[in-house]
RNA sequence: GGCGGGGUUCCCGAGCGGUCAAAGGGGUGUGGCUGUAAACCACAUGGCUCUGCCUUCGCAGGUUCGAAUCCUGCCCCCGCCA
C-alpha cells in the first residue's frame, strides 16, 4: 500500500510529464519533478521566470508557444515571473551581424513594456497571485565591485561553449563584450527572482543553464529548465519574427490574422496546431494528425485552424466573421460586407485617385499610380486603365474603390 | 600603435568619370493561376505638380562641362599584427 509520499511523488512526476508536452527540453533530467515535489513539501507554488526582451513590444505567435506553456504553469497552480529587460534593452545589444540595435530611451522601454505587457496578457493569466512583473533594472543598475563578484562565476572557455559564440569565434567574427555579458546578466536575473524553472525557446538553451551555474555561484538552488520548439513564420521556412515579416501578431486584427494563417504552408499546419492551440483547440481543428495532401480536405484544415486560432486570441464571432470576409474577398472575389467610408476631394468635378488612394492606404502617390496603371484598382468593379488617374465626381460618389486585392474604400465625392 | 579592407537604394550586393535612380538576388506589391494572402509564372518596386523635374550611393568640402565613381578632411565599421 502506498503511504502519502509516495503518492505526492507519483503525483509530481505526472505533473512534470504533463508539463513537459510539447517542450524540446526539460535539463536536467528529473528536475522539473524534483522541483514539483519541493514546491507541494513546502507549501508553495514554483517560480516560472521568463525574461523578456523590450525592444520589440509586438507579440506575435512565436512568443505565445512558450506564454502558452507559462499559462499551462499558471493553471496549475504556479507564479509566473515575467522579467522585463528594461536594463539591459538601455545597453544596448550589439549582437546581429550587421545591424546595431539601438539602445533605447527609457521613454520608449516604458512604452514598449507596457504593450508588452498588455500582449502577453492574451495568453497569460492576470490574476495577481499567479503572475509577478519585474524589470532587470531593479537589480542590475549595480556596483562594479558586485558586477565583477558576477563576472568571477564564468570563464571565457565556458562562455565559448555557446553555439553561435564558437562559431562565430572560429570563423573570426566579431563578437563584442556586451554580447558575453548577457547571459550572464540573464542568469543573474535568475538569482534576484529566485526562479525554480526558467523557460525559453530552444535558442535560449544555452542561457537557461548558465543560470544554473550562475545560481549556484549565488549559493541558491539550480533553476530547472525547459525549451520549447521555435515556431516557423507564415512562409514556413525561417523562425517566426517581427524583422523578417513573417509573422502573425497576438493582437492581429481578426481578419488579418485569418488571412496570415491561411498563408502557411501545409507542412506547417501540425507544428502550429500542437503548439498554439492545446488539445481543445487542435480536437476542434480536426486533430492532431497531418492534413491530406488532397486539395478541398486540405484546405477545410487549414481554415479550421485559422478560425481556432483566431477564435483563442479573439472570440468565435471575431472567428466566423473573419472567416466570413476572407471567403467573400479571397475566394468568390467579391466585396467585404463592412467597408469603411473615404471622402475624396473633389476639384474641377474630379477626383485625383493617386492623391487619394496615397492617403487613405499609406503609399506614395507614385505607387499609387503606378497600382493603377498596371490594373490593381477597380473602381464600382471597373477596372481602371492605364493613365486613368482622375475620375468624373459623379463616377467616384457612392462608388467602391478596389486597391489590390484586399483594400477597400466606399467613396463618397461631393 | 602599425598594416589592410569597407560604408550604395527596404536587405544583401554590383558599379569605379558621362549611356546611373544605379546590375543581380532577397523581400515586398500587382496580375495570372489556385483549396489559400501557399506553390508557380509575369510585371513592378526613390519621390513628385510625370513625355519632364527633384532628391539619393557614410558626412563635409574640392577637381571637372559632368562624380556613386577622382582628390582632401572628418565620422563609423571590420580584419590582421603589436
Amino acid at each position: 500500500m502506498p503511504n502519502a509520499t509516495d503518492a505526492a511523488a507519483e503525483d509530481a512526476t505526472q505533473m512534470a510529464i504533463r508539463l513537459a508536452s510539447n517542450a524540446v527540453d526539460g535539463l536536467p533530467e528529473g528536475a522539473l519533478a524534483d522541483k514539483l515535489r519541493l514546491a507541494r513539501a513546502e507549501r508553495r507554488a514554483l517560480r516560472v521566470k521568463l525574461g523578456i526582451d523590450p525592444t520589440a513590444p509586438d507579440i506575435h505567435l512565436g512568443h505565445a508557444v512558450v506564454l502558452r506553456k507559462l499559462r499551462e504553469f499558471q493553471d496549475a497552480g504556479h507564479v509566473v515571473v515575467l522579467i522585463v529587460g528594461d536594463y539591459t534593452a538601455r545597453v544596448g545589444d550589439p549582437s546581429g551581424r550587421s545591424s546595431l540595435r539601438p539602445m533605447l530611451s527609457e521613454e520608449q522601454i516604458d512604452a514598449n513594456a507596457a504593450t508588452f505587457q498588455e500582449q502577453a496578457l492574451k495568453v497569460l493569466d492576470a490574476d495577481p497571485t499567479r503572475l509577478e512583473v519585474r524589470r532587470n533594472s531593479e537589480w542590475l543598475d549595480m556596483g562594479m565591485i558586485e558586477l565583477l563578484a558576477l563576472l568571477r562565476t564564468t570563464t571565457v572557455a565556458q562562455m565559448l561553449e555557446r553555439d553561435d559564440f564558437a562559431k562565430r569565434f572560429a570563423a573570426r567574427e566579431p563578437i563584442s563584450m556586451l554580447e558575453l555579458l548577457y547571459p550572464l546578466l540573464q542568469g543573474y536575473d535568475s538569482v534576484a527572482v529566485r526562479a525554480d524553472v526558467e523557460l525559453g525557446g530552444t535558442d535560449q538553451k544555452f542561457n537557461l543553464l548558465l543560470g544554473r551555474d550562475i545560481q549556484r555561484a549565488y549559493g541558491l538552488p539550480e533553476q530547472a529548465i525547459m525549451t520549447m520548439p521555435i515556431l516557423v513564420g507564415t512562409d514556413g521556412r525561417r523562425k517566426m519574427s517581427k524583422s523578417l515579416g513573417n509573422h502573425i501578431g497576438v493582437t492581429d486584427a481578426p481578419e488579418e490574422m485569418y488571412g496570415k494563417a491561411m498563408a502557411i504552408p501545409d507542412e506547417a499546419m501540425a507544428d502550429y496546431r500542437r503548439l498554439l492551440l492545446g488539445p481543445h483547440g487542435a480536437e476542434r481543428a480536426g486533430g492532431e494528425g497531418a492534413p491530406p495532401p488532397d486539395g478541398r480536405s486540405a484546405r477545410d484544415a487549414k481554415r479550421a485552424l485559422a478560425r481556432e486560432i483566431v477564435a483563442w486570441l479573439h472570440s468565435d464571432e471575431d472567428a466566423e466573421v473573419a472567416e466570413r470576409r476572407f471567403e467573400r474577398v479571397h475566394v468568390e472575389h467579391a466585396e467585404p460586407e463592412e467597408i469603411a467610408e473615404a471622402h475624396a476631394a473633389v476639384e474641377d468635378g474630379t477626383v485625383h485617385l493617386p492623391g487619394l488612394i496615397a492617403t487613405e492606404f499609406g503609399v506614395s502617390r507614385s505607387e499609387a499610380r503606378r497600382l493603377i496603371d498596371q490594373g490593381a484598382v477597380t473602381l464600382g468593379g471597373e477596372q481602371l486603365g492605364d493613365g486613368e488617374h482622375d475620375v468624373p465626381a459623379e463616377r467616384a460618389d457612392g462608388q467602391v474603390l478596389k486597391v489590390g486585392r484586399r483594400r477597400f474604400r466606399r467613396l463618397r465625392a461631393r
